[in-house]
DNA sequence: CTGTTATTGCAACGGTCGTTTCAATATATA
DNA sequence: TATATATTGAAACGACCGTTGCAATAACAG
């Protein structure tokens, strides 16, 4: 044995995680990564190996204290018929918080789908896996909210979901108001909308 | 008057606009734009001052020659009732179609959201002025195809509308098949859903 | 043809990037 | 306490970045 680590690695990642979703991956130097954890050069790489794998542990440290627990109502066994509405009304509000990361940078994700490592096929099936895991839960959520319909108009609004939240995480950055108008909009046809 | 220009102004931008749209525009290098238009650094800095510069006559470009035309029949002072799911399923064959630009990299402007651009003005203006349009589109296609319903109700479609295009312009890069299936839910709910 | 001027090619600029090297340091084990 | 080893700090690496300066070139007006 040699000399023991003194730094906490989740939260040096928590950290590193913060400065990936303010500037993006190829934004964020490996400078700014070490102002943020205080860890120095060679700390960082001794104990993630690159900026890269860095990244990919602040991908996980994201969707597991991020996007997982918002949507932990919606993904248990019992799934309340409020919890979807509660969730969108949540997300909506959440999304015009100041100074909230979420609010001025929108979704970690969304943002790396469109930088550098977009046609990276590792993050790639981050994206298809966290695509899945909100469906999972709107598919639930609604089923809760709209015994009268079927299963195919549960897909409907299901994907309807999706695409609200998703292109409200897509534009927050630029347009949070408009990002949560839509996000409401979802509730709306949640809540109030059946086929003819 | 000293020795006149060989190229077409038109071309080189439009040459520099795909390569931007490839790559977004810190990941566009300069050799790249080179390579692309055929003209060296200097022509290229005393045509257009630089990249940055560049990059704004690409947006414009974009807008003009790429989004805009599919939006016309929408956009015209006469809008057909078939015309709004005839732009939907449009897109979401165009978001299938191989080897284009549109289908492998997405959205320009939705890209550009996320990147060392993201928070500039002149480009969070564009962003803001291409939602509009997309929404004064999208307002007219669905009042011209639902007459059964109110202004209100044609809101909450057109919205729909937006967030179900922005967000499969969000996805496409990565998971093209899903983002063409969200277009689709748009013409469903535009086609056959209305407020109980 | 001559003179003028816009256009072009080439090379270098200062700066930043992610990564590596290497020696110095601190701590656990024995 | 002595030794082994993991961690740390500082400096340098080569590569690439967008931009600029300058000399050579090409094509216009006269």
């Amino acid at each position: 044995m040699g000399r023991t680590r003194t730094f906490d690695e989740d939260a040096v990642v928590r950290a590193a995680r913060d400065v990936f979703w303010q500037h993006g991956y190829a934004e964020a130097s490996v400078p700014d990564l070490e102002a943020a954890t205080g860890l120095g050069r060679s700390s960082l790489y001794h104990s993630f190996g690159s900026k890269r794998e860095l990244f990919d542990a602040a991908i996980e440290s994201y969707l597991d204290e991020v996007i997982r627990p918002r949507l932990a109502p919606l993904l248990g066994p019992d799934v309340s018929a409020d919890a979807l509405e509660t969730y969108l009304t949540g997300l909506a509000a959440a999304l015009q918080a100041p100074r909230t990361h979420l609010a001025e940078h929108g979704c970690l994700l969304m943002n790396t789908v469109r930088g550098t490592l977009a046609d990276d096929e590792h993050v790639k099936r981050a994206v298809g896996q966290y695509r899945n895991e909100l469906t999972t839960a709107f598919a639930a959520g609604v089923a809760a909210r709209r015994p009268d319909l079927d299963a195919e108009d549960h897909a409907v609004l299901t994907r309807s979901c999706t695409a609200h939240v998703l292109s409200a995480m897509a534009i927050v950055r630029a347009q949070p108001a408009a990002a949560a108008d839509l996000v409401d909009n979802a509730r709306i046809l949640v809540a109030g909308w059946t086929p003819r």
